[in-house]
Order: C-alpha cells, then structure tokens, then sequence
DNA sequence: CTGAAAGCGCTTACAG
DNA sequence: CTGAAAGCGCTTACAG
C-alpha cells in the first residue's frame, strides 16, 4: 500500500494555515477569508488530498451513502428489468450528487434483517430506499421506527408515515383489461397475477378486477393463476389454464416475462395467439418487445422511480417534513399480442 | 433520529468488562475466556450493538467495502446483460461475505477520475473490480499504482501486473465463424465489430479474422463495420452493409442486441435471415432468444465472471500475492438465424 | 486472562 | 478572521 496518505495536516502545514482554518476552507466556510481559501485548495489540489471518509462521517455524525435494499435474492433481482430501470434511475440521481449507493439484496428473511441492520445501524448509510419489499416485511416499519430515512418503491398502504414513489398499477391494469373489452370484444377474460404479497400485484388484480366490473362482466375463479413473475411461472400458467382456453377469449398477465413464456407454451400446444387467444403483458420489458407476436403491454417510466426516489430520499436527509407520495401514470403499448394488427 | 446509539461501552457496562475485552470477545480473539466471551455476546444481542463502521474503521484502517467501477454512463451499464450479468456475480459473493459493495459509473473521462478517487483515496473501499475499461482508461494503472488491490474483468494485455478475470472472446468469435464455415459452407462472412478500443471487441475480431485464415478465406474490407454494441448501431451496420449483401453469405455480430436490431432492419428491408443472410451474434442474451428467427449466438458465464472477479479481488485482500488470471470458457448455442433447423 | 490509555483523521464548539 | 483542544467510537499496542 503506498496509497495516498495526504492528511488534512499535510494540506494545512503546506498552506501555513490551521487544520482547523483548513476544514473550514475546503468546506467553503464563509468564516476563512478568500485568500485563505484559494492557498488552501491549492495546496489541496497539490498534494491530491482527499478527506479520509471514516474520519469526517465519525466526526460529523453524516455520511454521504444510502443504501438501496431490494429483499430479494440477487439472481431474482436481476433478472427483472423492473428492479434494473429502477437502480439505473437511483444509481444516476447518486451519483449525479456524489452519493455512494450501497447495493443490498439478500437471499433469505433472516439475511435480511441482518443486511438491514449492518448498514443502518452501523451507520454505513444515512438513508433507505427499499424496493419490492412484500407486503408482510417487518424491516421496513422497523428501519422507519429508528428514524431513518426510508422511501419505498411502490404503494404502501400498510405504513401511512412512509414515503412512497411509484406508478399506477391499477390504472395501468384498468387500461390494459379495457382495451381487450373495448377494442376487442374480449368478454371471457383471465389474469396471472404477481405474487399476491406483493402490493404491486395486489393493484394490478384490483384493476383487473375493477374493469370486468365497470364492463358488467363476470369474474370466472378457473382464469385467475397466482405467478412469481418468472418465466417459469408463466409456462406453469399457461399449462394450467390450457384445459380452460376454449372458454376463454384473452389473458391478462401481470408481467412481460411470464406473459411471453406462456406465449412460447402455448405456441408448442397448438394455441395460436391473438386468433385463439389474445394476451397482453406489463412492464413494456424492452428486449421482449421482440417476442413472436410483438406484446402488447403496459409502460411505466421504472427509471424516473428510481430518480424519483433518490430525489426524494435526498429531501428528507435534507430535513424536509412534507414530501409527498408521488405515482407516475402508465401507458398501454399496443404491439400485436392483443389482436391489433 | 432516535436510531441506536448503542456503543461498545454499553456493552462493556451491561456485561461488566472493559472495552477492550468487549472488543475482543465480539472478534473471538482467543485470548479472552469463552465464559466472558459468552457474556459479552448475550450483552451485545440485548442490546441490538453493531459496531460504528466508520470508528472501527478508522481505528483498523480496513473497510469491508469494495468498489465496483464501471466507467461509462450508468444508462448504458444497465441495458447490457453483459454487465448486469457480471455485476449479479460480484453482488452475490459479496453479500455472501458482508462486504458492502460500491456501485460507481460515470458519464465523463473527468467523472471516472473524480469518482476513483473519491471511493478509493477517500477510504471508503479497500479494493476495486473494473469492467469494461476502454484500453485507454488511464485509471485502472493509476489505482494499481496507488497499492490497491484491482480485478479487470475482461483481458488486459496492456496491463501485465493487475489480475484480470473473462472469457475466452477469441474463441468464442472461432466458434461462431467456423461454424458458419463448416457447417453452412459460408465463404463471404463480414463482421460488425463492438467498439475497437475495448480488449472484448479487439479479441472478437481476431478471432473472427484468424477462422477466415484458418480456412483460407479473404477478409472483405467492404463487409466491416465497427459498432458500439448498441441497438442503434446493429440498424446502422445493417444500413451501411445493406448494398453489400449480395455479395455476402454471413454476418457476425460482436453481440446480440446488434444483431437483432439488424436482423430487424433487414427484414423491413426484404433481406430473410437465414435464407439470404446467415446471422450469428454473441453474449446469448437471456430475453434475445425470443427473437425471430431465433438467434445463434455465443455464450459465456458472465455471472461467473463476476463472482470469480470478486473471489479473486478477496485473495488480494487478504494478501495472497499469486492471484493468477483467469480466463473462461465460451460454447456456441444454435438456433436458427445461422441456418440450422 | 484482563484493563487503562493512546490514537486513527477528521469537525466543531470554544476562545481569542 | 484564526487556532488550540476536545472528542466521535472504535482497535490495539502496552502493561500487568
């Protein structure tokens, strides 16, 4: 290791001036005369000083990190584009403000809390965004209560005090639902929901729900699959709800990844679709618009959550009381899984 | 902030010993009795006690955290498997290890400085991997310089001395050009390159040259083209080649997402992928297979890499000074955009 | 087997 | 406008 030992000694001996004047001038103090100033960065420059970081966050009780928790296991985590638009949205907003993000997944609850707690309570991070935590997860109420910052991806209804960012699933699945009623004539109309104790699932089910109701049309139980949101659930569903396709006109899937590999199943049995069977998919996964029909699919802006959490996140650091929930809208993109030509 | 404030001293009062063996019992240093060992430990978890990282790290001069340096804007990382691949790998080995890691990217030249040497100057990591480094990237043999301990994932003939983890790209280009040689009886075969500042795409070229050679083919300058690895650039390559296809059998592409974006651009253009055109590309990009005709491409384990990356850059942690290189293997995958079935 | 003391490199009252 | 001193919470020689 012969790796920088510059001090803020060394700045100060070099500039002639105090450890303390030094500190104060390089944090920009308006209490160090500009003359000092412009002797001191110059000699900070020189000597390629860099403040050594454990020494200033113990200090000044601050550190300038956040960590960015995703509880779920990283293979999982990167294998959905979801959870990848939003860290590009976080990671850019981070590092645009000189802001370490700590990247934190965990495979198993007990890990979980264990990450959590090395982080937080170990000071590494002044802040949390946690993203697609289940509905039941102690850790977020737990990281709020010790009085962290926290702002969680998605809606939460559950923890009113918490700061959310997120899109309108319910609207988006609404729209996606219509469109296959409206455009379609779809009257038979199945859905593979997400992981049912996830609120992001819950919202798109409700929406779901919400436009066969607002249609007057019936909600058959033998079309409702629960998924995880990977392909292999998507072909689970397909080969579960395969006997019942004659009595159904369209299917609804809560994500792109299970929607396509249930279109590859049931392409190998015989079901073509959108003649036989319409589908449209969630999230606008940008490689899968690819897939054979082109999907259609409903878009929310993943990575401006992501900014916007970041921002957001930085305003309650910053102290600030009201920040408020925000909810981005989503669109439908009509390719041709649904019948459009 | 009502978060803890749980010091080593507390634990020491509750468990009724110094700081020092409190200290030492929580490291399970043998020379405190396993009885007192005992004792501290129930006092600790009672008291929910995790050490200030910044205090035990400043004392110890260590820090349980790496960085992980991409050097080019966060939105490109993020929609390249290839680096989400690697960046899975390093993640997973180092929750499993309680290191914290880093994320860095950055925009600029000026950037890349200004965040190395705000992680690595500044102490908050102890070590660094670096991915995808232009040959150019004057950094990388500036942190080695300094004494910190480097992983390049990708080769790094320029740089004798740092430890550098892949796959075997030369190869993988062979594989995929003698197979469009042996197998389909290709004589024209051109090549859209990644971008020839980088090692992967300089290594891919050769390989593809060295199959030309090896079967006594010429090399046609008009079938050339040097991409960046983005969509963007497929659909231009396809664009530039266009004229020349008649004169050309086969195309290789330095990756997937620029080959489907051409194999797209020549379908609106007339030109049928494989009947007129054979196709292959590289990195078998997870969601790309559902392309049309299905891609052939080349594989490599790149979250492998990644994990073997971080492996590699612990050895160097912990001092092992003959941390050797290492290089993985790659295996073509067909489907049909080369011709076969 | 254990404890009192020093000190990592900063920032920040406090005093001038 | 500036400096001497204290102290953040640990770990680690040093001494017993």
């Amino acid at each position: 290791m012969t790796a920088s030992r510059t001090t803020l000694a060394d700045v100060a001996r070099l500039s002639g001036v105090s450890k303390t004047s030094a500190s104060m001038a390089l944090a920009d103090s308006p209490r160090v005369a500009a003359e000092t100033k412009v002797r001191v960065r110059a000699a900070a420059r020189q000597l390629g000083y860099v403040p050594h970081f454990a020494a200033s966050s113990l200090r000044s009780q601050r550190v300038d990190a956040i960590a960015v928790v995703v509880p779920h296991d990283t293979q999982h985590v990167f294998s959905h584009p979801f959870f990848i638009d939003i860290l590009e949205g976080v990671l850019t907003k981070a590092n645009e403000n000189d802001i370490s993000p700590i990247l934190s997944t965990a495979r198993t609850a007990s890990d979980e809390s264990s990450a959590y707690s090395r982080i937080l309570r170990g000071r590494m991070a002044s802040g949390v965004i946690v993203a697609a935590a289940s509905t039941t997860d102690q850790n977020v109420a737990a990281i709020a209560d010790a009085g962290y910052p926290v702002v969680v991806v998605g809606r939460s209804p559950k923890l009113p005090g918490i700061v959310t960012v997120g899109v309108d699933d319910q609207g988006g699945a609404q729209l996606a639902v219509e469109h296959l009623i409206s455009v379609h004539g779809a009257k038979r109309i199945g859905h593979v929901s997400g992981p049912l104790n996830h609120q992001s699932a819950i919202d798109k089910r409700v929406g779901y729900v919400q436009a066969l109701s607002d249609a007057g049309l019936e909600l058959n139980p033998r079309l409702q699959y629960e998924g995880d949101y990977t392909e292999e659930s998507g072909a689970a569903a397909a080969r579960a709800l395969l006997p019942e396709i004659g009595n159904c006109d369209a299917l609804f899937f809560a994500n792109d990844q299970m929607a396509v590999a249930a279109m590859e199943f049931f392409a190998s049995h015989g079901v073509t679709v959108p003649d036989q069977l319409r589908i449209v998919g969630y999230d606008d996964h940008p490689t899968l618009r690819y897939s054979h029909p082109a999907i259609t699919t409903v878009r929310g802006d993943m990575v401006e959550v992501g900014v916007q959490s970041m921002t957001k996140l930085m305003q309650l650091l910053a102290g600030d009381t009201d920040v408020e929930n925000l909810e981005l809208p989503t669109e439908l993109v009509v390719r041709e899984s649904c019948g459009c030509p």
